[in-house]
DNA sequence: CGTATACTTGAATTGAGTCAATAAGTGTGG
DNA sequence: CCACACTTATTGACTCAATTCAAGTATACG
C-alpha cells in the first residue's frame, strides 16, 4: 500500500486561443458548443501543463477551477488518515474534472504522465452554463457516464478477485484506447504498479503476481512492463467476469 | 454472498395530482421548479408503489422511465454471472434514480421496504429539461452528489477493513437520517444483513461478527437487530477513519 | 405456537497482505 | 557507452483478516 509523498500544485501557463485547433474538442465538454460559440469558452480558459506526479489540486482545496484533459493521463485519489490510498479513476484526453458542487474538491488530482489541461474558473463556467444549456446537458452526460464507471468499479472492488480485477482493468484500458482512436491491442499502461494496485484495491505484490499468472496462463504477454499484448481476448473477458476458476 | 432470486417488476398505480402535497418536494428534483410550474411535472408523472423485494427495474432493461423516491428505501445493485452481488447504493426519499444516458439501465433497482416512487417517462422528462434548464442543473447537482458518494464508497471497498466499513456505514446512515429530519441517534437499518454485506463488500457472517465486536467494545448498542444506538460517537468516527487498531 | 427465515457464533480454510530478498529498468555523469 | 546509484517490479516465505462451512439461536410471521 502506498503512502506517497507529493509534489506541489502547478500554476497556469498561456491563455491565447487554445480551442481553435484542439484535437480533443469533439470528445470534451467543448463539443456542446457550435464553432462560433467557442470564443466564449476561449475567453475563460487557460492552459496548464504539469509534469508527472505534480498535483492539479488536493482533496480539501477550495474548488476554484474545473479542468478538461487535453493531453496525458491524470489520476484521482482519496486517502485515509494513515495514508492508505484509493485511486477512484484515471482521466484521459477529453475527460472533465472538478464537477463537485461543493466549496472544496472531494479528491486529489495528479498527473500520471506529462499532462495538458484546460482550466476554467468555476464561477465563469457556471455563467456560461446559464447562457448555453447545451453545455450543462453535456456535463450531465459526462457525470452520468462517470457514475456508471464508478458503479462498475464498486462491483470490482467489492466482489471481484485479484485476477478478475486485473483482467477487467486491462479490458477497460483497451476499450478506452480504441475509443480514443488508438490501437486496442498492445495496451499501454502509463501508470506504475503502485497506481494500478491503489486503483484495484490490491498491493503491488499482488498486482505483480497476477500479471505473472495471466502471462503464464497465456492470456496476455508483457511487451514491456508498461505495455501488455492480449494473446487471448476471449479468455481475458472470461477472467474479467469471473467465468474461470 | 447472496445469490438471491427476485420478484418481478411492478407497474404503475394512480396519476392524479401527486406533487401538490408531496412532502419530499423540497429535497427532490422537483424543488427546481416554482410552484406554478409543478403542473408540467404533474402532467408526466405517475405514482408507483412496490412491496419489499419487488424490482423497480433490472440491469439491462430498456431505460424508459426515471424515478424519484417519495417514501421508503430502495437498493441499487449489479451482479456477476455467478451471482456475486454488489449493492452500489441505498436510495431514500428525495433521491433520484435512472440517470443513465443509455438505452438500458446499468443496474437493478429493488424495494428494500414498502416503496413509493414518482415515475417519469424519460423522453418527456428530457423535454421538460429543455423548457426548464433549472431542472437540468438540479439533476447535475444530484449526479455529482452521487458521484461523490460513489468515490467514498470506492475508498471504503478498496481500502477499509471490515470494522471501518461498518462504522462508516452506520455514520452515513445516521447523517442521512438527520438530513431527512429524523433522529440521528438510534440508527434505523431498514435493510437486512445480506444487503449490508453486499453493500460493504463483505459476507453476512463478517457483518454479524463486526456488529458484535463494536457492541462488545462499547461503541454501539443493538436496540433490535435493525436499530442501533450509538454509545460513543467519537469512537465510531475514529473507527470509521481507521484511527483505531 | 410452530415453522421458516434471519442472525449469530465457532472452527477451519484461504486469498491476499506483509516482510524480505532479488532482479530489472532508468537515469546520470565520467 | 558503460558503471553506478536509484527506483520500480518480481518472486518467495510466512501471516492474517475475512471467508467458508457448520451449528446453533433468535425473530418474525401465518
Amino acid at each position: 500500500m502506498s503512502r506517497a509523498s507529493h509534489q506541489r500544485p502547478a500554476t497556469a501557463a498561456s491563455d491565447e486561443f487554445p480551442c481553435r485547433d484542439c484535437d480533443v474538442r469533439s470528445r470534451a465538454i467543448c463539443a456542446a458548443l457550435a464553432p462560433h460559440e467557442l470564443a466564449e469558452l476561449n475567453a475563460i480558459v487557460s492552459e496548464v501543463h504539469l509534469e508527472p506526479q505534480q498535483a492539479v489540486f488536493y482533496e480539501g482545496d477550495p474548488a476554484i477551477y474545473a479542468f478538461s484533459v487535453t493531453r496525458g493521463v491524470a489520476r484521482l485519489s482519496k486517502m485515509l488518515p494513515d495514508g492508505r490510498r484509493q485511486i477512484t479513476g484515471f482521466l484521459y484526453p477529453g475527460d472533465f474534472l472538478g464537477f463537485a458542487f461543493h466549496e472544496a474538491y472531494a479528491y486529489t488530482a495528479e498527473a500520471v504522465t506529462d499532462l495538458q489541461l484546460c482550466r476554467f474558473p468555476r464561477p465563469k463556467l457556471t455563467a456560461l452554463f446559464d447562457a448555453h444549456p447545451k453545455l450543462e446537458r453535456r456535463m450531465l452526460s459526462f457525470a452520468s457516464n462517470e457514475l456508471e464507471l464508478a458503479q462498475d468499479q464498486m462491483l470490482l472492488l467489492g466482489r471481484k478477485h485479484a485476477r478478475e480485477r486485473l483482467a477487467s482493468f486491462l479490458l477497460k484500458l483497451s476499450e478506452r484506447a480504441e475509443r480514443l482512436g488508438e490501437p486496442a491491442d498492445p495496451i499501454d499502461l502509463p501508470m506504475n504498479r503502485t497506481d494500478i494496485a491503489d486503483y484495484l484495491g490490491l498491493t503491488i505484490e499482488t498486482v505483480s503476481r497476477t500479471f505473472s499468472q495471466l502471462i503464464q496462463r497465456g492470456v496476455i504477454r508483457a511487451v514491456t512492463t508498461h505495455r501488455i499484448a492480449v494473446k487471448d481476448r476471449e479468455a481475458l473477458l472470461a477472467v474479467a467476469e469471473g467465468e474461470t476458476a
